[in-house]
DNA sequence: TCGGATTATGAGGATCATTCTCATTTCTGT
DNA sequence: ACAGAAATGAGAATGATCCTCATAATCCGA
């Protein structure tokens, strides 16, 4: 968590046209402490008062400006982190069961092939500013 | 597509207590002749009838019967292809902007480092039966 | 092959995460 | 401080998805 995590998001949200007003930093506070990616349940439930209809709002806002990362999985719930480039770029393991997500680190080696292919596949199909995103798919302990 | 898919299919809906009706086949052939996946906004406009509620209701069915695979991106349509094992192994390639979704497949190199480091991550986090997903998020050439 | 039990179908209604509305409050620049 | 613009929050509206239930199709034993 970089000292200037604030004041890089100040500027991701000035370059849209939106403020860091207190609300959003609350979200975003939450997020950065949050060892996993959040539903909005949980940051509504979790002790301070966030309106529902702000907290949609702003992550929204947030996701427009690069600052955080919304993560469907196939519950019906959306989950929130951080953007990559702002903590460290991870993947994911799903439980297929419950829809619960963890983080983890891929080893270096993997990160480079996956690189390399992305750019490869993403130019052969025109797609530009390819990233990748791994998910590994399972049952977690608590769902087996 | 194997001469048998639709054996393959009618023993994995019996395995789980369920016929492989006309509707359900009718689902089938139109996830096996599309070239990517398929919304069910799709497959209700396209051509023939199928009722809205038995599509989901069938797809569900064949969804736990490991026939067919939900696949759910940003935009607000869940897309339904067939079960990797009765077409071929593939990934994704999603657009940011739409959510539109397209068909790749990895180089054999890759494929193999990923089975490997699936198998070790998800042993280490108590996940069973780990498989993986790959996509690519990028900007399609009609929204760049 | 026939009848009865079981399962699938389809039309419409219900659900619920998410988004929108709008009156009020807060901020920014002067 | 002040005017204009943007953010907030409570509640209503939206819409993809799922449920209900009466009807229709299918299976199976005799």
């Amino acid at each position: 968590m970089p000292a200037d995590l604030h004041d890089t998001i100040t500027q991701r949200l000035r370059a849209v046209g939106q403020r860091y007003t207190p609300g959003r930093r609350q979200l975003v506070d939450r997020l950065a402490s949050a060892p996993r990616p959040v539903t909005i349940a949980e940051l509504l439930d979790g002790g301070a008062r966030v309106p529902q209809s702000s907290a949609y709002r702003n992550l929204a806002v947030l996701e427009q400006a690069g600052v955080v990362h919304r993560i469907v999985t196939s519950d019906d719930f959306a989950r929130f982190e951080l953007a990559e480039d702002l903590t460290e770029h991870h993947h994911h393991l799903i439980c297929a069961v419950c829809g619960g997500v963890e983080d983890f680190t891929a080893p270096p080696g993997l990160e480079r092939t996956l690189l390399r292919v992305a750019g490869e596949v993403a130019g052969a199909a025109g797609f530009t500013t390819p990233t990748h995103r791994l998910d590994l798919i399972g049952t977690c302990p608590s769902c087996a």
